[in-house]
DNA sequence: ATTGACGACTTCCCTATATAATTGTACAAT
DNA sequence: ATTGTACAATTATATAGGGAAGTCGTCAAT
C-alpha cells in the first residue's frame, strides 16, 4: 500500500516521466487499488500528486485509454474498464516467429505454372474467367518438418510492371518481412478451419481428416486491384493463437 | 494531386485538428503519394504546411506510428512502413456481434454440477486434484440455431466470497459485456482447431468430424489465482476471423 | 414539483516554447 | 585511412497555460 502511495517519478531515470506514470498507474490497477468501474484521480490531482505537467498526464491517460485499460469520459472522469472478451486480439506472431529464424526454416517450391483462372479465382482477383494467372504451390519446412502448405494465384499481366516485383514479394520472405518496394497497398486476411485432404495430409506428413487452419489472403496494389489470392494450410497441432485481456503489471 | 496539396485543416470543423491531419496523411499514403520506405516531411515542415503546433503534429505521428503505418526514427525521420503480415490482428468482434443482439440469441443451460477436479483441470486451475469445481455446460443459440457450445470449470471454494460474483460474470452476458463488479483481473485466451465429437455434433446439429474452432479461456482474480477454465466450441461454418493490413483511406 | 440558470469540476483540444537524445555529414587532426 | 570534433537536422520529452465542451449539483424562479 504505502509502496504504491510512495511511488513517484524518478527524474534521474532514463525512463521518461510519462512512461513511469503509465507503469505506476497500471500497477496500481493491477494490484486492485482501482477496480473496474472506479474513478481514477482527476488529471489535475495526478499533476499535483506526481509533479508533472497537464500535457504529460493527458498523454498517460491517452495511452491507458487506447490500451483499453481505462475509458475517459469528458465532464465526468476517467474510469477503469472491466474485463471484456471483445478486446482480445490475436496476431500471427507465433506463426511468423517460426519462420523468422532462417536457419531452421526453408521453402520448397512445388509448382509454378501459368493457368487460366477458374470462375472462383476470377471472382477473387476481379478479373474475367479464363484470364491467365500464375499458380504457385510451396511447402514451408521448420526443423526439417513440413509445417505450412501455401497455394497462391497471382495475376499474370505483362502490361503491369508491378508483377515482376510481386513475384519477389510473394516470395514469402518478402511477405513476412515486408519488402519496401512491394507496390502493395493493402491486404485482407481471414482464418478458417478445415480438415486435411489426402493430398494435403501427404504433403504435411500427417493424417487425412486432421483439423487445420486455413489462412486466406488477398493483396491489392495502389489502384486497389487485387494482385494475388492464396492461402496457407497449417495442421492444428503446429499452431495456436493466443491473446490476453486485462491488466498486466 | 492538387487536391492533396490543397488539403488543409478546417478550423471550423468539429473534427479536431489532429484527427483531420491523421486523415489527410493517411489518405496521401493510401494514394501512393508516399510509398513504403519513403520519408515523410519532417515535423517542422508539417507544422508550417498545415499551420498546427509541434505537439499536435507529434500526436499525429504517434497515432500513425502505433497504427503501424509509419515508423519514426529519432535523428533520421519518419518513414512509411511496408506491408507486413505480422501486423495483422484478429479479434472476436464478429463472434461477439452475433451475441450482442439479445433478441436473436439465447443461452440454454445444459448442466451445472459440482465435481472433483481431474488432473488436467487441477493443473489448469492451479488446485490439487480432487478439489471440487463447478462444471457448467451451456449451449448458445443464434436465430434459433445452436452456434456455440461452452464448457467451463469454476473453482468451488466457499471461503472465497468472489465465487458468487464469478458465477454472475461467467453467466456469459457478463463475460461479453464485462460486468463491472467482476473481481477478475486478467484472462488468457487461445484458439485451436478441432473436429466435432459425436456429442458435440449432435448438440450443434451438424456432422461428426466437421472442423471447428475451440476458444479456450482462463480467468484469474486479483491474487492471480485462476478462477475459471473453459472453452467454446464453434463449428467452422459459423465463424471466420478477419483482419486487414496496410493503409485504408 | 418542475424548470432553468449558474457555477464547480472534469476531460478535451491546442498553442507556444524549451531542452534532450540521436543521427548523419563535413572537416580537420592524427 | 582513421579518428575526433563540430554542426545541422531530426525526433523525443516536457513545461505552462488557455479555452471549449460536457456533467452534475445547487438554488432560485415559476
Amino acid at each position: 500500500m504505502t509502496d504504491d502511495l510512495l511511488s513517484a517519478i524518478d527524474r534521474d531515470s532514463y525512463e521518461p516521466a510519462y512512461a513511469q506514470l503509465v507503469r505506476i498507474l497500471t500497477r496500481q490497477i493491477a494490484a486492485g487499488l482501482f477496480r473496474p468501474g472506479d474513478l481514477l484521480p482527476s488529471e489535475a490531482q495526478l499533476c499535483d500528486r506526481y509533479g508533472v505537467s497537464p500535457m504529460t498526464v493527458r498523454r498517460v491517460i491517452n495511452i491507458l485509454a487506447d490500451q483499453g485499460v481505462v475509458i475517459a469520459k469528458q465532464g465526468r472522469g476517467t474510469f477503469v474498464k472491466p474485463l471484456e472478451l471483445g478486446t482480445a486480439t490475436f496476431d500471427l506472431g507465433t506463426l511468423l516467429q517460426l519462420l523468422k529464424e532462417e536457419s531452421n526454416s526453408k521453402v520448397k517450391f512445388l509448382e509454378a505454372r501459368i493457368t487460366p483462372a477458374t470462375k472462383r479465382t476470377a471472382g477473387k482477383l476481379a478479373i474475367t474467367s479464363g484470364d491467365r494467372t500464375v499458380f504457385i504451390r510451396r511447402l514451408i519446412y521448420h526443423n526439417e518438418q513440413p509445417v505450412l502448405l501455401h497455394r497462391e494465384h497471382v495475376i499474370y499481366d505483362p502490361s503491369r510492371p508491378i508483377i515482376e516485383a510481386e513475384m519477389e514479394v510473394t516470395a514469402l520472405r518478402g511477405l513476412f518481412s515486408g519488402g519496401s518496394k512491394s507496390g502493395l497497398k493493402r491486404g485482407e486476411l481471414a482464418i478458417d478451419v478445415t480438415v486435411l485432404t489426402a493430398e494435403e495430409a501427404i504433403l504435411l506428413q500427417t493424417s487425412v481428416g486432421a483439423p487445420a487452419f486455413r489462412l486466406e489472403h488477398i493483396f491489392c496494389d495502389y489502384d486497389d486491384r487485387p494482385v494475388s489470392w492464396g492461402w496457407f494450410i497449417c495442421a492444428g497441432e503446429h499452431l495456436r493463437f493466443t491473446a490476453s485481456i486485462g491488466v498486466y503489471e
